[in-house]
RNA sequence: UCCUGAGUAGCUCAGCCGGUUAGAGCAUCUGACUGUUAAUCAGAGGGUCGCUGGUUCGAGCCCAGCCUCAGGAGCCA
C-alpha cells in the first residue's frame, strides 16, 4: 500500500497520476459516490470519487458523516467542477464507524453556543480547524519574533507565594484535606505544615519574575497559563488563558510601545502569509453571518479587509489626557450618549469609552499612555508630574485592551513608597525590590492576552471559542 | 456579581387572547435517482414544552422560586 499523503499536500496536485493513500474523517457523501475528506491538514476537502456500481453495499453503508476512513486510489484531475483534483479510490477501509443516530455534529451549520457543550468533537467543523490552526500559527510566530530579536523565553513558575501583586482573584494551590486542614493554636489553618511551608496560589502573571530575568538577560519574555479567579462572564475573559510577557532592560516607555507595535504587526502578517486559507474561510463565514443583519449593523470592513489596515496604519498614540479631552468634548458626551459621563480627569475610562476612541472616534488600533497614577499598578513608573505614571494600553476594534504595559519604577525609594501607598506588603517582595538595590536599571515590558489575539485575528466573537477547552466560571468539563 | 433576553423534536426555530390530538425546515431511517458541491424527489419515525411549586374547569402560554445558556456591565489580558 502507497505511504498515506495528508490532503493539503495531496490539494496541491503535485501527485497526480500516482496512487495514494489517504486517510480522514468523512465531512459529506453524496450520491453514493462523491466523499468529501478532511484530516486537518487544511479547511479543504479532498473528493473521493467511489466506484458504488462495484462496491460493496454494506461498506458504503458504513461511510456516514463523521467516519474516519482509508481511500487508496489514483489522484486525478477533477471532472466535477468544484475542484481541480480527485482521488478515484480503488479500495476503501473503515477505520472507524460513526453511528448517525448517534453522532451529535451534523452537516450544517450549527451555533457555536451547541458546539460550545460538544468542545470534545468541535475541532472536527471547519470553523474550529480554521481557528486552532490559526491559534497555532499565532503561537508558533510568537517564538519565531522573540527568537529572531534575541529574547530568551523564560519559563517563569505558575505555582507562586506571593499574593501581593494586586492581579485579582487567586486559585489556591494545596495538599490539605479540605474538609479538615491542620489548624493551628488559634484555630487557623495551619500553612506551614502544607506542601510548600506557605500558601500559595497558580499564577496571575509572571512579570514580577519576568523582571529578574531581564535584569541580567536584557530582554526576556514568558508565555504560558495564566490564572484569575475573577467571577467574569464575558466574551473576552477566561479562568485559565495564555499570556505572552515580555521585559526589556534598557528600554523606556517609547520603545516598549514600538514593541508592541511591531509584535501585532508581525503576528497578523505571519498568519495572513501562512494561513491565508482558513483567514479567508471565516471571513466569508463572518460575511455570510452578516447578512442576516440589516445594512447599518454590518461592519465596514471584511476581516480581511481588517487585519490588512491593521497592518498598513500607525497605531494612534496619545496620553489619557488626551484621550480625556477628546471624550469630553465629543458629541456623544455632550448628547449624554455614554452611560458614564466624561466629567473630568482622574477616572478610569469605561469600556464604552476605549469603543468610542478605537471604533468611532480614530478607527484604528490605539496607544492610551499616561494615565493617573491612581487607578494603576504599584510597579509602574511615576512621571515627573508626580500624578501620572508610564502606563501603555493597547485597545483593537471589538477587543478592547489586548496589551497593558509600562515602563517599571526602577527607583528603590519611589518603588517602597508606592507600595506603602497602596499597601503592597514590601516584606514578601523583598526579591522584587533586591533588583531595585542592586545595579537597578531603566526597563519596560507588557502582556499580551494570548486569546484575544487569536480572536482579533480570527474574526470571532467569544473568547471560549479560541481556546480548546475553555476554563470559566461553572465551566471546567473536558 | 449586576442588568437584559432566551430555554418547545437530534439541530435551528414557530406556536395567536389560556381551550380539542404541539408544528415547520434541516438531520436521521426507508425507497427512488446517480458527476454531486448545503445534491434532489417521495414516504416514515421522532416531544418529561429547562426544573419545582402555584393559579385555573383547563397551562407550552399566567404567577413564584431555582437551574442553564447568550449578550451587555464590572474586574482585566
Amino acid at each position: 500500500m502507497s505511504q498515506r499523503i495528508k490532503i493539503k499536500a495531496l490539494l496541491t496536485g503535485e501527485l497526480t497520476g500516482k496512487e495514494v493513500t489517504v486517510k480522514g474523517w468523512v465531512r459529506a457523501f453524496r450520491q453514493n459516490r462523491f466523499i468529501a475528506l478532511n484530516d486537518g491538514s487544511t479547511n479543504n476537502n479532498i473528493q473521493i470519487v467511489v466506484d458504488f456500481e462495484n462496491t460493496d453495499p454494506a461498506l458504503l453503508k458504513r461511510i456516514t458523516f463523521g467516519s474516519a476512513i482509508s481511500v487508496t486510489g489514483e489522484m486525478v484531475p477533477s471532472v466535477g467542477s468544484g475542484q481541480k483534483v480527485e482521488v478515484t479510490a480503488k479500495t476503501i477501509e473503515i477505520l472507524g464507524d460513526c453511528d448517525p443516530e448517534e453522532f451529535p455534529l451534523q452537516p450544517k451549520r450549527q451555533t457555536l453556543e451547541f458546539l460550545r457543550e460538544k468542545a470534545h468533537l468541535r475541532f472536527r467543523t471547519s470553523t474550529f480547524g480554521a481557528i486552532f490552526r490559526l491559534r497555532n500559527t499565532l503561537a508558533f510566530a510568537v517564538h519565531k519574533f522573540f527568537n529572531e530579536k534575541g529574547f530568551v523565553y523564560l519559563h517563569t513558575p505558575i505555582i507562586t507565594a506571593s499574593d501581593a501583586e494586586g492581579a485579582g482573584e487567586m486559585f489556591r494551590v494545596t495538599t490539605f484535606d479540605p474538609q479538615k486542614p491542620p489548624l493551628t493554636e488559634t484555630g487557623e489553618v495551619d500553612f506551614k505544615q502544607d506542601f510548600f511551608g506557605r500558601s500559595t496560589n497558580l499564577t496571575v502573571s509572571g512579570q514580577l519574575e519576568g523582571e529578574l530575568g531581564a535584569m541580567a538577560l536584557s530582554d526576556i519574555y514568558t508565555f504560558g497559563p495564566t490564572f484569575r479567579a475573577e467571577n467574569s462572564n464575558t466574551t473576552r475573559h477566561l479562568a485559565e488563558f495564555w499570556m505572552i510577557e515580555p521585559e526589556m532592560a534598557f528600554y523606556d516607555l517609547n520603545d516598549n510601545m514600538d514593541l508592541a507595535e511591531e509584535m501585532l504587526k508581525y503576528l497578523i502578517g505571519y498568519a495572513l502569509e501562512h494561513n491565508r486559507e482558513d483567514i479567508e474561510f471565516l471571513t466569508q463565514r463572518l460575511l455570510d453571518e452578516e447578512k442576516q443583519k440589516p445594512q447599518a449593523e454590518r461592519s465596514e470592513m471584511s476581516l480581511l479587509e481588517k487585519l490588512q489596515f491593521c497592518l498598513d496604519n500607525d497605531f494612534v498614540r496619545l496620553t489619557y489626557t488626551e484621550a480625556i479631552d477628546i471624550l469630553k468634548e465629543s458629541n456623544h458626551n455632550k448628547k449624554k450618549k455614554f452611560q458614564y459621563l466624561i466629567e473630568g480627569w482622574g477616572a478610569d475610562l469605561q469600556s464604552e469609552h476605549e469603543r468610542y476612541l478605537v471604533e468611532k472616534h480614530f478607527k484604528k488600533p490605539v496607544i492610551l499612555t499616561d494615565y493617573p497614577k491612581d487607578i494603576k499598578s504599584f510597579y509602574m513608573r511615576l512621571n515627573d508630574d508626580g500624578k501620572t505614571v508610564r502606563a501603555m494600553d493597547i485597545l483593537f476594534p471589538g477587543i478592547g485592551e489586548i496589551i497593558g504595559g509600562s515602563q517599571r519604577e526602577e527607583r528603590y525609594d519611589k518603588l517602597v513608597q508606592r507600595m506603602n501607598e497602596m499597601g503592597v506588603p514590601t516584606e514578601e517582595l523583598w526579591w522584587y525590590l533586591d533588583t531595585r538595590r542592586f545595579g537597578s536599571c531603566e526597563h519596560a515590558g507588557f502582556g499580551l492576552g494570548f486569546e484575544r489575539l487569536v480572536l482579533f485575528v480570527t474574526g470571532m466573537g467569544n473568547i471560549r471559542d479560541v481556546i480548546p477547552f475553555p476554563r470559566a466560571p461553572k465551566t471546567a468539563e473536558f
